[in-house]
DNA sequence: CATTAATTTTAGACAAATCTAAATTTATTT
DNA sequence: AAATAAATTTAGATTTGTCTAAAATTAATG
């Protein structure tokens, strides 16, 4: 598989975790930053070699084989997320693009052995699942911290959204994986929430707190 | 710098070890395994872009410009190839291939960081220099233990050839950066050396001892 | 349900990196 | 130094992945 091609198979994967068949031609252009006509083009192709189902005007779905390939690219992209971190000591904010470089490295061994080197990690630096050599993933039940209960302590597991800009968000809040707090309060009008972190108060928005995971 | 720019620029600077200026077409095409007509295309490209001196049928040249490059992706590969040795527990005969992936990856940052990491070493499993940060390169004074002398004691600092094929031989014989020995004889007619290893007798051949560097 | 809007595909073009075959330049040899 | 050989470059073609513009299909709306 080609770098491009790579791509197109996460992006068609991470869109299926929402909705799993007959993803659309468009969700995929806006994902990989091209155009629908080149979308076209590269389903085409991926039709042909058996990594998704393609029907014109139907959406594409992947197959069992591109399923498969799509969690190999999603295991190395994390692995290499949990190197960066935990020994490069690169901050959660800034680990998304070398991921995305290095998750195209071609190598087996490699993969595994960085596996091994890590200790077996079962998430990412955002709180995202690994998968394991075969492709298992073991999921956690986090909910959004927008769905949490008022008067109910919490861990925060995970982040919805990686973008740097809310991470970075989170790091000027003091908010990281395994952080906990208490939710004192929900705000009716707007669903902001009021958190006892540490002994101090904290407000957060409805908007961050749909983009938060807790358990 | 795409990745087939970077190789070639690599590539040049290779062969400028044995002679500096006006490295040939076929030359270039025998390592970077492509057709000679392939390397002018390139060569004009990478004229234009300054890396390097092109005058038609005389040949390349290096910029000052080209050689910091080429010292860069030099650095990375052997670096890369530091940390799955020290690391990732793989053996010297095989990093090359995968560090001819990650010699590509893109970020400063992260070059410095694993630098770092990995203790600022001096040279790769293969007993090649380490450019720093900045390019320069601190050169021992080694020689070709085919050029030793006899009665001496040397030790193991590196190879000239990486070939797995012959890294798999020294294996074999457990001949390792480190190893050290007295050169016990020399056979005149084909250069076959007599060492001392351990207190064991092995012969080498001439072919080895030219491929290896000892100090 | 007919028309408009949105989505998707096709057709044709382009840049990068490569190739083959032919032409050109440089080197070698008699 | 002329003829031949070797090396190099040019011309034109191919593949991959992308694009724009136009055509086709599906969805939404009055």
């Amino acid at each position: 598989m080609t770098t491009s091609e790579e791509n197109y198979i996460k992006v068609i994967y991470h869109l299926s975790q929402a909705f799993p068949i007959g993803i659309s031609t468009n969700s995929i252009a806006k994902k990989t930053q091209t155009k629908p006509s080149s979308v076209s083009d590269m389903l085409k192709k991926l039709s042909e070699k058996n990594v998704v189902i393609y029907k014109k005007y139907q959406g594409v779905t992947l197959t069992e084989r591109g399923f498969q390939l799509a969690k190999m690219i999603v295991r190395k992209h994390r692995l290499w997320e949990v190197f960066l971190v935990e020994k490069l000591s690169f901050s959660w904010d800034e680990v998304h693009d070398i991921a995305e470089q290095l998750e195209h490295i071609k190598s087996e061994t490699l993969v595994n052995r960085l596996d091994k080197y890590l200790g077996y990690p079962s998430v990412d630096p955002h709180g995202d699942p690994i998968p394991n050599e075969n492709g298992e993933i073991t999921k956690r039940n986090k909910l959004l911290l927008s769905e949490a209960l008022v008067n109910q302590s919490y861990q925060c597991v995970g982040v919805k959204n990686s973008a740097s800009d809310f991470l970075q968000y989170l790091n000027k809040n003091n908010i990281k994986l395994g952080t906990t707090f208490i939710i004192k309060e929900r705000e009716l009008y707007d669903n902001t929430l009021l958190l006892e972190m540490d002994s101090k108060l904290i407000t957060v928005s409805n908007k961050i707190a749909t983009n938060l995971y807790v358990q």
